[in-house]
DNA sequence: CACGGTTTTCAGTATTTTCTGAAAACAACC
DNA sequence: GGTTGTTTTCAGAAAATACTGAAAACCGTG
């Protein structure tokens, strides 16, 4: 990020991005990417591509990449100024619509190739026939892993999906739940 | 891999191996330690060093600083065989103990860090002293991010807790209110 | 405390991922 | 349909990351 103005503000927002870049490439997602994003939620602004390569100092290739990668998630739009040619970028502003965008968005792009080659190896692993005890072991580890992630997923389609609300619910939920038990557990429920 | 006899179980554990590799490194985990814990974990052996090397065709230190990380997250461990110097290892075999292991470690790493700077963040903002509508805003942008960390930390400590349990009564909550939910949907409520 | 077996470390190398910049494609306007 | 301002693409360069292998450290034993 280029030294920009030291006024708190900017300073935060340097600092964010800077966070938020870490905290994306920890979870495989590119830093720059990461970065975009933070920018653009943080300030609010809608940015253009130039706005975005001279604040964090990256090239216009990789500004165009990130943005069309964050368009793709579905936690950043396009918009337009009246008169003016170019492309304006903003991000989703609602924290937890950004955070179902990217649970639905990882769920898809992660989780369900890993259970479509769970299914494939449960096929192959159950025509081995034999049926000794090392291979029903193998057989149960493959049929654990297959009932914990197609939990996850419907888990995950049932918080996040499309309609809207949910996560929240969920976690109002758990939350709850979670005082209750503390309340029980004070009261001596085992 | 190495291409080892191709019963039909031999081949289901490579493909394991290589889709959990591959999730692996989507999530940020270096594919190789991702492999070495499929490995251990799908064979449910305990396995050497030099047993890895062989199947998985990695040299020594590969092995070895893998297999230290995997000790770290606490989803394998160290033993001995009688009369054998070997250090062998095991994985975790209970898929909810892992799953809890796995969570707990990436708040710890992940979710711990980011949320350290927001606070710092925070702090730096609202020493900003002027308070105009663009440092309101930015000023609420900041608490809603602190606030959905802080309560993911919530929720993860309390379902992922080292006393145990917790992950598994989530599911069976979230699945219950998914089910009753749906009903409601059946029936006519919005 | 020297030896053989084993594990760890880490400088250097290889691989993968990300980034750049210039050229091509695009699109609004005249 | 040519001009100009803008965005996209992508081959090659740079940076980040992961891996190797050999040396060092470790450790139980005689």
């Amino acid at each position: 990020m280029a030294n920009h103005g030291d006024n708190p503000i900017t300073e935060a927002e340097d600092r964010f991005v800077t966070a938020w870049g870490q905290m994306g490439s920890a979870w495989g997602i590119s830093r720059t990417m990461a970065e975009v994003h933070a920018l653009l939620y943080i300030t609010g602004d809608a940015l253009c591509t130039d706005d975005i390569m001279a604040r964090l100092e990256i090239s216009r290739g990789n500004a165009s990449m990130s943005l069309r990668a964050l368009v793709d998630w579905g936690i950043v739009f396009r918009t337009h100024k009246r008169g003016d040619r170019k492309e304006y970028f903003v991000a989703e502003q609602d924290i937890w619509t950004m955070a179902r965008a990217i649970v639905r968005e990882r769920l898809k792009r992660e989780v369900e190739p890993l259970l479509a080659s769970l299914h494939e190896i449960r096929d192959l692993s159950s025509k081995s026939g034999a049926e000794t005890e090392a291979i029903e072991a193998h057989n149960e580890r493959i049929e654990n892993l297959v009932a914990i992630f197609e939990l996850i997923e419907l888990l995950v389609q049932r918080f996040v999906s499309p309609s809207g609300e949910g996560l929240e619910a969920a976690a109002m939920l758990l939350n709850q739940s979670h005082t209750r038990d503390e309340r029980d557990e004070r009261e001596g429920r085992g």
